[in-house]
DNA sequence: TGAATATATAAGTATATACTTATATACTTA
DNA sequence: TAAGTATATAAGTATATACTTATATATTCA
């Protein structure tokens, strides 16, 4: 009868957390491919320690995981998660964000964590 | 290229008011069938003006809509929005609610508006 | 090892949110 | 028309949120 995917606290949660812009790009780029905290400081425009707050409220309910690459710390959007599926269609619906990169890219700001 | 169903920042704006878990019940009851301001306050346990306030909210940003009748307020899901493939595709997968008033119906609790 | 770079955490602050109680408004019915 | 019922709005308050700056931690590389 239930054909649920995901429980109705954890997809408040989740809402709230997407409930807000940036944090809310940053789902749909990291569904796209892995960022890196300084390529997410150089889109958004805002403080260091802004961003690393938002990733650390995606990471502490399990929607994204960290992986340090040398200096870099990379977050990627975890695809194991039992509400990936959700959150996925959710994201479809969403406008392309991988301009996003690509405009890091062509400023060349890509170039320390992405060679 | 973009075969989106929703605009960034209203996204982001639907997801934080679905990030209330009483309004995200809310939506998913008057998915399945309009429902009246008392019969709201019934299922939450909470204040009139609260429920009256989260419905407004919902009503600001055009997800439902109200209609009089008589001395009872309905509200029902705007399902002419533009933004209603999104939000239909993110209750779809959420447990069904139809039990909450159909228990109203059992207790009576129902009785006044929707004879 | 020391300087530079990337990230996280701590602490402070302004604003937003969700509730409450009190009150106003609208409708119904005796 | 007066009393009762349903809903909305106003005002107050406690808590949550998103940002900032300052600082700590981890890594790289000369």
């Amino acid at each position: 009868m239930q054909d649920t995917s995901v429980e109705t606290d954890r997809a408040a949660l989740i809402c709230k957390l997407l409930g807000d812009k940036t944090r809310l790009i940053m789902m749909k780029i990291l569904d796209d491919q892995d960022c890196c905290v300084c390529e997410f400081v150089e889109i958004f425009q805002v403080s260091q320690p802004s961003i690393s707050q938002h990733l650390r409220k995606l990471r502490d309910i399990g929607l994204v995981q960290e992986e340090r690459k040398g200096q870099w710390i990379f977050y990627s959007m975890n695809k194991n998660s039992s509400e990936y599926p959700f959150i996925q269609t959710l994201l479809d619906q969403l406008p392309d964000q991988s301009y996003q990169l690509k405009q890091l890219e062509e400023n060349g700001t890509r170039i320390n964590c992405c060679k």
